[in-house]
DNA sequence: ATTACTAGACATCGAGTAG
DNA sequence: TCTACTCGATGTCTAGTAA
């Protein structure tokens, strides 16, 4: 049962490499076996596992099985992928465009906590504005925010109050037009191609935004 | 003995990680063994492995061991981030800057084979100029290069005349200043930072080009 | 045709330990 | 301390085959 993630990279990257672009793959394990150079039987089994972890659903169909890659088979070779980068990459500057979207107000709440407040100004140098800028990220960029994701950035503690607790975040500095700022996610998220940014100023203000705006963040390195 | 290629991967890849820039990554196998989660045992095992293989070079030091990737190491890891670049990547104009190099002659001679110009035609659509340019690569694109080198590219098949073997190469579709060109590979290369340009016309002319001129190469994908 | 179980063959692992 | 060998335990493979 000591699963290494070995296997499961291997197959989702064959997967993944048969399939294209496609988001339903059509094929049976002796395809998949033949691909891999492997047995038919091992083909089987690495299907299996990866349907035990989640990192993919199914559908038998007759002869063949419809196999889909989940979010999270996704995140397993972005990381990779993302892992590969920072290993050889000179540091870069990635670029994220997106559209202005009407905050949900929710992010105003979490970031005006004092248990984040204190966080963002010793590990981001600065007090942020209480409240967030949403950018619904354009499908250009969509890799370079999967990628972003599965970084470690800058960590902010989660914390408990008395009421309820407050998860840890993980950040990354960047900036809008030169304004400095820092965009924030969840440490446990799940996919959503909505980045929140934070920054000293009211960036909807300081830019004169309205909602559909096109925007382009520019995140910092070092990305590890 | 039939040997995957998984274990020397990752294992280069922890190499890699620990090692960051240096040339010499000076760690004995109970740190790298503790970095993979494996044992002394399996990490020194790995190393072994990698030396048997080519992938490293090691001096032994005394306490520790100073190992050294070789391109060959390094070629496995841009490998894999190629492959995922394709996997995942929409498909782009890779870009490389290079600065003008005075020509050995030696890519005119080879390139105006008749067995290679046959192929040329058919699979590039262009009889090229009899003439290769080349271009040094500059650091900043030097990672794009190795990834370029680990691809497949149209594949030009070797051929043998009368008096000797012309090896198969590898070439890559694009442009110059917009004017359409081919880069090329022998398929066996070693690493070298320069890169061969072939085109129709007489780029050295066409753009008036002297030694040492910078010029950026845009390589069309599709890169698989 | 498929998928995938069983079971024996085979490979890999790491504790113990030598040098 | 190190590296790395031996060797028994444990994991992982695939041939055979059921469904």
């Amino acid at each position: 049962m000591g699963d290494t993630i070995d296997n499961s990279y291997w197959t989702l990257k064959a997967l993944k490499s048969l399939g294209g672009t496609r988001s339903l793959i059509s094929i049976s394990s002796s395809e998949l076996a033949e691909y891999m150079k492997i047995s038919q039987q091992s083909a089987s089994r690495f299907i299996l596992d990866l349907l035990r972890d989640g990192y993919i659903i199914r559908q038998m169909n007759g002869r063949k099985q419809d196999i889909s890659i989940t979010e999270k088979g996704m995140s397993v070779l972005v990381k990779e992928y993302a892992d590969l980068s920072v290993i050889l990459e000179k540091p870069i500057k990635m670029k994220l465009h997106g559209n202005v979207q009407s905050g949900l107000g929710e992010g105003r709440y979490y970031i005006s906590r004092k248990g984040y407040i204190v966080q963002f100004q010793e590990k981001l140098g600065f007090i942020p504005f209480l409240g967030t800028l949403n950018l619904k990220i354009k499908s250009g960029s969509e890799l370079s925010l999967r990628k972003l994701r599965s970084m470690d950035g800058i960590h902010i503690d989660g914390f408990v109050t008395d009421d309820r607790t407050y998860g840890p975040v993980k950040t990354f500095l960047g900036n809008i037009n030169g304004i400095k700022c820092a965009v924030i996610f969840p440490e446990r998220s799940v996919y959503s191609d909505v980045l929140e940014v934070i920054s000293v100023e009211f960036l909807r203000d300081s830019l004169s935004l309205k909602d559909g705006d096109e925007l382009l963040v520019e995140v910092e390195g070092p990305f590890n």
